[in-house]
DNA sequence: ATTATCTATAGATCTATAGATAATGC
DNA sequence: ATTATCTATAGATCTATAGATAATGC
């Protein structure tokens, strides 16, 4: 925490109008958690930077400073809510044990809807929104997610039994995957928090997807739990 | 189809300075289509009325001889979308043969299944969209929403057993089915149809979560199909 | 000097109304 | 007369920039 907070005495910068709130968080931040939870709940398109301003305690051209606008404050939320996972998956694909290939899918999707369960505001939802979807902003995220999906697909086309591989086409089920788990995104919507058993739960149902007997799930999700700290 | 389409004479009213086209459609459903593609692909906030009538064909003015604005639209798009499920579902909750209470269930979602399934432009998704849940429009249609909850709710209460009952509270068991019906949104939102057995396979899977054995699961089916015509 | 805000405002939409117009129908 | 469009536009946003201001930090 910084000093003046503690002091009690003004930051750099012109005093707001309507006095900061003393729990030391960034502006930056102040805005990105108005922005999120205004997006969320009543939509991107529908709010407008004087909404997001408002809420912060700060005048409508006062965001400027900080962000590039609405699109500029998309982006950093859509990071936020994409990039964990990304890196996950890069590290969990080098690092899979190749006598327990099973643990490195659970041990994503667990990360994964762990992410989306935490993560403020259940920002995972901006990503089914039409008006984020066909936005400028979000041209630029697209590779990324659709690369998620190709890790989904990668990890589960490696442990499919042969019934699965019969029925679903291997480029079908990285997105059945991701499906899977972005239910954690319909639970917070009704409300709920969401347990880490559900987040396990989900994550066996992945290897479940995939026909991976009970027995090697159980060995999977040991495995998993161990590597998880 | 009226005369003047078949014969090519106009129609009454002052022609449009984008000719129309003679698909025979009244003027109100082409923007009742137009719409509903936009507010989909675009979200509803996104869409201007503008957009609305460029994709008409028509002045942006002209929309309003039809509609009370944006929000009379999304009125009638959502009465669409709801509309036929509930008027089924008042219907078969009084037919409901006591012998078998596990086909009026699987009878309800089935036809809310194929009804998502087969409503254009996927419109079920606006009930979805938060720009819409959070339009005046909306609040009208919650109680009717919440009615046709609450019926999933009854009907899968008179079926479950034991140890569902158990698990699962009785007021929680509506939303689930609910959520279970609508994945056909989901599948329709990939840009997939519907098939008539998938929507099937939905209305089996209602009954599992309510714990039926695949026996009577079979009966309700057969019941079922008997009723549909 | 630097930082973070403010005020003021131009310019771009967007919605919704008033009133004119061009067809058919009687 | 009725119907369905048009043109024109007022008034309400909404975004984004320019430039002033009030604090700290050195």
């Amino acid at each position: 925490m910084s000093t003046y907070a503690l002091a009690g005495a003004a930051p750099p910068g012109r005093p707001r109008v309507i006095p900061r709130a003393a729990n030391g968080a960034a502006p930056r931040d102040e805005i990105l958690q108005a922005a999120a939870q205004l997006f969320v709940n009543r939509g991107f398109a529908a709010t407008s930077t004087r909404d997001i301003a408002e809420k912060v305690g700060i005048r409508q051209a006062s965001l400027y400073y900080h962000f590039a606008g609405k699109p500029g404050i998309l982006a950093e939320l859509l990071e936020l809510s994409v990039r964990p996972s990304l890196e996950k998956v890069e590290r969990i694909e080098l690092e899979c044990p190749a006598d327990v290939p099973e643990a490195a899918l659970y041990l994503l999707a667990l990360i994964d809807a762990d992410t989306l369960a935490t993560v403020p505001h259940n920002i995972g939802r901006l990503c089914r929104m039409p008006d984020v979807r066909s936005s400028e902003v979000f041209a630029e995220f697209e590779p990324a997610l659709q690369e998620l999906v190709a890790a989904y697909g990668r990890l589960g086309a490696g442990v499919v039994s042969g019934p699965v591989a019969a029925t679903v086409g291997v480029d079908q089920l990285g997105g059945l995957l991701v499906q899977a788990v972005e239910v954690v995104i319909r639970i917070r919507s009704r409300g709920e928090e969401v347990t880490r058993g559900q987040a396990q739960a989900i994550a066996a149902t992945c290897l479940r997807m995939c026909g991976v007997s009970e027995k090697r799930i159980a060995r999977a999700a040991s495995s998993a739990e161990d590597r998880w700290a």
